[in-house]
DNA sequence: TCCTTCATCAACCAGTTGGTTGAGTAGGAG
DNA sequence: CTCCTACTCAACCAACTGGTTGATGAAGGA
């Protein structure tokens, strides 16, 4: 997988195991024992999946005595909000402007294929 | 990877060069060939990254002559978008009912674990 | 000290992914 | 019909993933 941080978190959060745990930590701090017990794989799956979710930014872990309670992240977040959001309204804003287009068109005009925009290379 | 829609949607968001083809596509149509222009990969490389991004539902394609022309489908970031700001807003609010309990206590309380939640199984 | 608990590290395995090359299909243009 | 263009399908390959088992580390309790 690429190593920028944004695939990172979206890898880490195509696994519905990860989404689950996010979720569970959403509600508050937990070890890894309780994140696993919910689920039919070892304790070292779920540590496994803990690793991808630390590496993207979304949790952290600190210690206290034999335990590692696991911390929801949250601001990473705003990042896939951002990148979600930008193209999110780019396409509706061209929709709009497509159907002004089309409401002040003659009735009957051939179909087109939409203009090629003009090709400003976009970050990802 | 896991066959749930979600899974799929952040897996497919997960590569950068599918990212770059959806920031591409949030312009305006277009075909395969001139989506893979930018890229040093084979144009069946690009297809597979269609099939991959249509599979999600966050494209689709129909048929112009010999052309696939390919068409962002922006519906399905809405699915993402729900799941995110679920998880962001319990976050927050949980730090929110943290920082007032902090700010209700006595000065120097020792340092506990927050205790554990309400077991409910939250859905991925 | 030894034992138990909680968690990680290491090695391995099967399945998936992102890429390749080569062949095939669909539809206009000559 | 033949050729060219645009694209997909099929087979293959190396790298990565999600899981396993077994060994190890780190800290508290007897």
């Amino acid at each position: 997988m690429a190593a920028d941080a944004l695939s990172r978190v979206f890898a880490a959060l195509a696994d519905p195991t990860r989404r689950d745990i996010v979720a569970r930590l959403a509600v508050g701090d937990a070890t890894v024992g309780e994140l696993a017990a919910p689920y039919d794989v070892t304790v070292q799956a779920v540590s496994k999946h803990l690793r991808v979710l630390e590496d993207a930014g979304l949790v952290s872990r600190s210690r206290e005595a034999q335990r590692r309670p696991v911390h929801l992240e949250a601001e990473v977040f705003d990042l896939m909000t951002k990148w979600i959001e930008r193209y999110r309204r780019q396409a509706e804003e061209r929709y709009r402007r497509l159907d002004d287009v089309l409401r002040s068109l003659p009735d009957d005009v051939p179909p087109t294929r939409p203009a090629d925009p003009p090709q400003e290379r976009n970050p990802s």
